[in-house]
DNA sequence: ATTCATACGTACCGATCGGTAACATTGTCA
DNA sequence: TGACAATGTTACCGATCGGTACGTATGAAT
C-alpha cells in the first residue's frame, strides 16, 4: 500500500520542476504488483498495462527494470523507517519501549491476511548477485537497522548489547518470514512477547 | 552441496527398477543452481546443458520445471532433517541440548561464504502464490519444524511452551534471512546465544 | 540376429522477456 | 500563437522462456 506521500519527492529531481505524473502511476503500480507477486515474477508489460501507460513512458522515466525494482524498495525503505520512527517518538527516551511498540505494530503486521513479507528482504532473496540495484537498497536498510537496534539495546543498559540487538534483529527477521509463511496465528504473533522475554534475560544477564 | 544419498530414492518410483541416470545428474544440477541463484533466475536450459543432457531428458524425469524446483526442496527437506536429528540424536531427552547442538550448527552454517539462506524459505519468496509445488514443500516443512520446537519447549518445562517454541522458530528464520544478506559476522552468529537467553528466560517466568 | 522398450538428440514451437526507434499528440506557459 | 516538455502510438529488436514432436541410438532378452 504505497502513501502518495513522498512519492513526489522520490521521483522528481532537485529543481522545483513539474514532476511527471506517469512516472507517479507507474512506480504506484510496480509497488504494488512487485511486493504481492515479487520483483522477477513481474514483467514491465505488465506494469504498463495496469498503469494505463505505455513502455517508452517506463523507460523515459526509469532507466531500466532493475532501477525501478530499486526505486520501489526505496520508497518501501523510507515507509519502513517512518512507521519504526513512529515508534521511537511515541516514546521518548525509552528504548525498551520503543521496541516494545515496534515490534507490537509488526506483530500485528506480520498477520494480515495480504501480507507478503518485507519488501527489502525479499528482493535480497530475488536477487543474490552482489551489486545488484535492488540488493543494495535492502542491505543498506538492514545494515542500518542492526545499528539502531544495538545502539538502543546500549541504551538499555543491556551489558552485551551487539548480542541483544542482533537477537532482536533475528526475532524481526524471523516475523517477517514467518508472516507469510503461516499467516494469521503463525509465530510472527508472538514476536513482541519473545522480544521482551529476550531483552528482560539480557539485562539481568 | 546435494548428496548421493537418498537421491535414487527420491527419483525412482516405488518398483525396483534402474534409475534414469541423467534424471539424477539434472537434479543434482539444479539443486545446486536453484539454491545458488534462485530458481526463477535459472532456466531449464542452463540445467541441461550444465547436466550434460538435453531438455527432452529433462522433461522425461520431470512433468514441469516446477516439479524439478519440488524435487529439489523435498531433497533439501530430506537433507534438513538430517542436520537436525543429528543435534537431537546427539542429546537423547535432553532438548535444550539438542536446541543448542542445532542452533549452534546454524550459526556457523549460515555464516559461510556460499550460504544463501533456507532453500525451502527462499522457494516461498520467490513464489507466493497458494498451492504451487515448491512452496508447499517449504510451507509443510516449516509447520512441522515449529510442531517440533514447540514439542521441545514443553518437554524443557517451559511454561509457555508455545510462545518458546515459536521464538526459537523466529530466531532460526532470522539467521537464514541475515546469513544470507550481512555474511560473515552477521546476527546469526549469535543465534545459538539469544536462544539459550530466550530459553533461559522462558523457563523461570 | 531380431525384437522391443527405453533413453537420448536435433530441431523446433509460440510466448514472453527487457528494451528501443520514430513519430504523433497533448497540455501548459510565455 | 508559438514553443517546449511530457506522453502516447505503433512497431519492432534479439534473447530467452518453458515445453514438445519426432527420429535415432542403445542394451537386454529372446
Amino acid at each position: 500500500m504505497p502513501s502518495d506521500k513522498n512519492i513526489e519527492l522520490a521521483i522528481s529531481d532537485d529543481h522545483a520542476s513539474a514532476p511527471p505524473k506517469a512516472a507517479k502511476k507507474i512506480l504506484d503500480v510496480a509497488y504494488d504488483l512487485f511486493y504481492r507477486r515479487g520483483i522477477r515474477a513481474i514483467g514491465v508489460d505488465e506494469i504498463v498495462k495496469r498503469a494505463g501507460v505505455t513502455k517508452p513512458s517506463l523507460y523515459r522515466s526509469f532507466p531500466s527494470k532493475d532501477e525501478l525494482a530499486a526505486s520501489y524498495l526505496r520508497q518501501y525503505d523510507l515507509e519502513f523507517w517512518q512507521r519504526f520512527d513512529e515508534a521511537v517518538d511515541a516514546h521518548p527516551g525509552d528504548a525498551r519501549a520503543q521496541i516494545r511498540a515496534f515490534l507490537t505494530r509488526v506483530g500485528k503486521r506480520t498477520q494480515m491476511p495480504q501480507y507478503r513479507g518485507c519488501g527489502m528482504t525479499n528482493a535480497a532473496v530475488e536477487y543474490p548477485e552482489r551489486g545488484h540495484p535492488a540488493r543494495v537498497v535492502g542491505e543498506d536498510n538492514k545494515r542500518e537497522l542492526r545499528r539502531r537496534l544495538r545502539a538502543m539495546a546500549a541504551a538499555m543498559g543491556a551489558p552485551d548489547a551487539d548480542t541483544l540487538g542482533d537477537g532482536l534483529l533475528l526475532l524481526i527477521e524471523g516475523a517477517y518470514i514467518s508472516g507469510q509463511l503461516f499467516g494469521l496465528g503463525g509465530p510472527a504473533q508472538s514476536v513482541a512477547a519473545n522480544a521482551d522475554l529476550l531483552i528482560e534475560a539480557s539485562l539481568k544477564k
